[in-house]
DNA sequence: ATTTCCAATATCGTATCCGATTTTCGGGTG
DNA sequence: CACCCGAAAATCGGATACGATATTGGAAAT
């Protein structure tokens, strides 16, 4: 490492502080969502390093976070994976924990949410408009980076952080995403969200519930619908 | 390559090969609800590596993942220390994120229990009995330990593994066990769970989802009891 | 073509080293 | 006496090198 500075030493700094293994993460997570990766295809630890130009001490952490969010998959002694796509059921179970936290999430938030939250929520509504037009894959990522951005938001604003996290932690968005991104869907979802978002606003708790709860199954019947015609 | 062909009999392994990252964490859990270790204590990494004689890789990596559990914090840069106990309202939120999750767990077990299921669920919940009459803070660890294996165990049972896992990674019995700890209860809870396995045994979902329901809401009273006569 | 063996390769853990930041502690100042 | 400042010590995040072990891919042998 001694011999880098030689060859390619620019003088500015290096140091972007914010610790290693979360750029490293959030690297990982950009490739798959990039789909430059199949599933199945090998992430070997110092390949990674060397492709990211950091040591093998990030590099393992980020996997390690990856494998606890299930997006890559690990074989002792055996280096990892890029997991495969979600199957059928575990799609199910995937929506069936969302149905059971979300439109909960979103009551809460109707009932709890500050003007502000509610400001952040109607704003990420109206950001995901431009998104829905796009065809390449870079707008198919965009979409699915605003929609977890909106879903957690209202997560945010239910007053209960534990339940924000563990939602954030389901990367159901980078699942979702990945399924999307296969099947060549896109779908628009802008009426649905601005339901929410609505009865959030007018601090309708059943309301917003059963939005939210609608709004899920719609979206699992979209993504059903993609499997089963393949 | 040399005494190989010999003993492909069944040979007893060494066992070292059983990921030390994974003993690291257990033993830090230990050492947690061991109660050795007061809230605000500092982790640091190579004092721990020392301490259980590993390299400070495999800490590093269970510190992550405590971290990840809220059961240590960490300063950046500044190394880790032992997470407070769960004040008031983060303890609401847990029970709120569990009473959302478990009594929807224990109808769907009710539902979609094997039999041997039903018999796991009733084994766990007959292994308490002998736990609840100690003193000793090792009568209140094994108490924690054999509740959170019986809530586990009616989980895994729900059909829904994603359920299972986000609860497993609450740490609920040990956030749990280290207030009871502190405030000297142990409440004897057999009753309840008495109730929750019958009505799994009985295939009466409404049935298991109110008993399951319940025994959460006095479980969090009887905690919520001790915090206020402080 | 199937199986066996072996060398290449990768992981997991260890040991060390380094720069940077934090913490601690001692002293000077108001 | 309290407060602030600055140098020393401790420690983190990361890099690098190395060893033991397990997997893997291909060649040799049956």
């Amino acid at each position: 490492m001694r011999e880098r500075d030689q060859d390619q030493a620019p003088r500015l700094r290096p140091a972007p502080r914010l610790m290693l293994r979360e750029s490293v993460y959030e690297s990982l997570k950009r490739l798959l969502m990039d789909n430059a990766l199949e599933p199945g295809t090998r992430l070997s630890i110092d390949g990674l390093a060397r492709e990211l130009e950091v040591s093998q001490t990030p590099v393992r952490e980020a996997l390690f976070r990856c494998e606890a969010e299930g997006l890559v998959v690990r074989r002792p002694n055996a280096g990892y994976l890029v997991a495969p796509l979600l199957g059928r059921d575990a799609l199910l179970d995937l929506y069936d924990l969302r149905l059971l936290l979300e439109p909960t999430a979103a009551a809460r938030a109707a009932a709890n949410a500050t003007e502000r939250d509610r400001q952040d929520i109607d704003d990420a509504v109206r950001a995901m408009a431009p998104a829905v037009h796009g065809d390449s894959y870079q707008a198919y990522r965009e979409f699915a980076e605003e929609d977890a951005k909106l879903h957690g938001t209202i997560a945010n604003a239910s007053g209960n952080p534990l339940i924000a996290e563990t939602l954030d932690r389901l990367r159901a968005h980078v699942h979702s995403y990945r399924l999307y991104f296969r099947h060549g869907i896109a779908e628009v979802t802008a009426g649905e969200h601005q339901a929410v978002s609505d009865m959030i606003r007018d601090h309708d708790q059943t309301g917003a519930e059963q939005a939210m709860r609608i709004h899920l199954e719609n979206s699992r019947t979209r993504l059903l619908a993609a499997y089963d015609q393949d």
